[in-house]
DNA sequence: CAGTGGTCTAGACCACGCA
DNA sequence: GCGTGGTCTAGACCACTGT
């Protein structure tokens, strides 16, 4: 009698995701019930919970209770993105941060701010612009506007010296948070800002963060040109 | 004898993460063992092992065999992007999807793109371009290199009916994929393409496929003036 | 070596959602 | 209702890694 040796729930994962690979299984098809499965290989059914949830995560299946396991129909590609504090960045690469704070000052929330923050009713918002340095260049200017109800702590910080996005993030952790990538022709300003020619392409990098409901902050991050996001992994 | 309601793991991550945030664990500092938490919690350990992983996952704590848990020193915004199929991203959009072929044929490999996919050698590569259509309007301009010797079958499609991309997600499912956002200046060409003006600012997604280490597919995709991309959640 | 997280099990119950 | 995935438990053993 040979033993088998024990399957861990990666194998058992990609054994099911091989089967779909192969078509045994197809896009929409129902797989069997997880019991089954673990029947079929000889473990526990939290094991094949494991794996499936994995595949689910992953994009490659979609299930519900009662309904069972399907195999995706619309097949994506689906990646993490790690935005760092930008001074980790920069450090990180090993070049030399810098800070500079452009403007900071009270104003009546534009509609296209209050929208993308979710406010129901327009209030004064603080908007801070600054300059990140990478080895004495300009690498990123942040255009950012910050709920003073959510976050009153942010009128006592001396924002000459340190960076409204750094304080944030280790003060006030958010409990949402959504990323839109875009590109943009620079503005005769920001080029300006950025030391480079009107009409470059920026990749402008655009975050809202709230706690709960209640918005926190709304941050334009104008990439300098060269400026590259990859996927964790 | 009160019965105190059966804590989820959810409960557990919550209060964990309560108690990062609020500083009762501070960045860089190590949290109990796993099985004291769960004394703590009065649940089992594989709660809290679920907890963990959860904050692990998102980036809020780090965990080692034998070095326990510690709150990340380095807090990072992480975020997931699903990058559809583009036909069923037009479609969703209740749009017109359309397709057009623009050329296709083999090259020697260029030494960026040969990098990029890791190759060893410089081989014979097969290159296509495309412009996908949303309501008859260039949507995206893609640009890709394709390996005959991962993918012979490629050889045999008729890619002026069916998307490279659409075939090879169906037909060649990838084991690992590099994904990189970024802005360019459209030239001449691209802006033709997409009927644009010259020098407008394109968000570019560069992807990068391989099954185990053998290269698939290089594929550079300019979007159309406007494009954004969205984080899931 | 020994401590800690990672995995696996067998079983129980829960909760969602289709019929 | 009832079938299916989701969660929880208590316990065991494994595997990595710091000391």
């Amino acid at each position: 009698m040979t033993r088998e040796p024990r399957l861990s729930w990666k194998e058992v994962r990609d054994q099911i995701k091989t089967s779909i690979l192969d078509r045994t299984y197809s896009p929409g098809d129902k797989l069997p019930r997880d019991a089954d499965i673990a029947d079929q290989f000889g473990c526990a059914r939290s094991t094949v919970q494991r794996a499936m949830r994995d595949l689910s995560d992953a994009g490659l299946v979609e299930r519900k209770r009662k309904g069972g396991t399907r195999v995706r129909v619309d097949p994506v590609t689906r990646a993490t993105v790690d935005i760092p504090i930008t001074r980790r960045e920069v450090e990180k690469r090993g070049s030399v941060y810098g800070y500079h704070l452009i403007d900071r000052g009270f104003f009546k929330t534009p509609p296209e701010i209050a929208g993308k923050l979710e406010l129901p009713q327009a209030t004064e918002i603080l908007r801070v612009r600054a300059l990140h340095l990478a080895d004495h260049k300009p690498h990123i200017y942040e255009d950012r506007w910050i709920c003073p109800d959510t976050v009153p702590g942010i009128l006592e910080v001396d924002l000459s010296r340190e960076s409204a996005n750094e304080w944030l993030v280790m003060n006030k952790p958010y409990t949402r948070c959504d990323l839109r990538f875009y590109a943009i022709s620079a503005t005769e300003d920001t080029a300006a800002t950025l030391d480079i020619k009107t009409g470059s392409a920026l990749l402008v990098i655009e975050r809202t963060t709230w706690i709960g409901t209640a918005p926190i902050t709304l941050v334009k991050a104008y990439t300098a040109p060269g400026y590259e996001l990859l996927t964790s992994n």
